[in-house]
DNA sequence: GTGGTCTAGACCACC
DNA sequence: GTGGTCTAGACCACA
């Protein structure tokens, strides 16, 4: 996992830290890094990313309290072997419902057709796909 | 347009006086509400909904300096004569995309299929729309 | 003095009922009109310039309890007897001075040069005297 | 920029918070601080002025509104990037013009002469920055 | 350390 | 009746 994969992005409502501590979670539970697979040092993507280490290094401390991450020793941190990786994609969609669900509510206030936003989410996923 | 017409949720992560505030803005860009409706007092909408009316009146203040909200003094806020009301649906669906795109991320990052993550957000809104 | 030569601005931050004591005292200050010269009735007034009837009715009751003003049975407010009208040029100016004061303040912390800031008052006071 | 650099005058008809923003636009469109500037923190502000810190932060959230200044999380405000500051003499001449306008229009209803006020303001101005 | 949010309550200004 | 302003103080989130 590169320093270089993650995506943040400063002037964001959401925190830059759980910016970074919700990457890390949805690519462990999409299997996408397998447990042990070691992460970017703290040093590394704060200097990457223009941001304060402090801020990196409470990201990675939140998700060790979790149970996703684990310090090795003077190596830096690892995905933990008892995070639960690869997860259904049942498992998935539910991490994503309440985010669908807020979504629903804006579009109903903006009397938008369930069919219409859906085809514009696929859409925008399959584009974010390629170039993304 | 009714106090109890709108939806709080304290202890989301984003702010009352926002939620308020998102939710006019949406209402009128739908046309739910034309130019010169009459909005809910500050007081009536703090007394509904339980909430300090310093909060409901910091998202009117906010509508106000946007151009959406027009204070007629002495009486209340009415829905702005020059706010853009009624907007078109390529016009709701831009305002949207911001949403649309933080989730399509999200769902990029958990590894999902476009086409299962439209269909739940469409399932998710027409459910809404007998309940809620 | 007709209802037509006020100048009354809502949406301005100063409150409309100042708005108008504030002519009524500038004008009698300024011996532009007479003790006894009869005011606008508050209804003209209201109507002329789309103005609640009260608000009118409390710059004249303002004025009526600082002496500027006398209230005729049946016939409404005049200008009062013991009105100070017609001061000297230098009452008037001293009764321009806060106002001046305030200016300075502001053309200062816009870096404007003294003489540059004068000049355009005075090119303002003088296109005003053309047109307004 | 330092605290004790704002004046603010409670008593005023000028809300606190508005006193403290416009002073902040001035500066900034008179150059007198660049882009990156950091603001006096909402507390030394407030402790300085002996003023609510609420009050405070309600002039800078303002100004951040309008694109004036700017956020960095955890370190306090400064002047945005695109804030358009060392505006020409003519743009800050037409930023006090409105002021200009209602002074002058004061100054006709008292029947003043044009040369007489201007020169009043001009002496009032060379006062403050000797004293001032 | 920074600013943000919210509360409770007071007082004012306007219509 | 309406909204606006300000205070005092608590608590949170961020870096």
């Amino acid at each position: 996992m590169d320093a270089a994969a993650f995506h943040i992005e400063p002037g964001l409502p959401e925190p830059i830290y759980r910016q970074i501590a919700g990457q890390v979670l949805r690519m462990v539970a999409a299997g996408q890094c397998a447990p042990g697979t070691p992460l970017p040092s703290v040093r590394d993507m704060a200097a990457v990313h223009a941001v304060n280490p402090m801020t990196v290094s409470k990201a990675y401390a939140q998700l060790e309290a979790q149970g996703v991450l684990e310090r090795q020793r003077g190596k830096g941190m690892v995905v933990s072997q008892q995070a639960q990786g690869a997860q259904t994609l049942d498992q998935r969609l539910a991490a994503l419902a309440p985010a669908l669900r807020d979504l629903a509510r804006q579009a109903r206030e903006l009397d938008l057709p369930a069919d219409q936003v859906a085809q514009a989410l696929q859409q925008m996923m399959n584009n974010e796909r390629k170039s993304g």
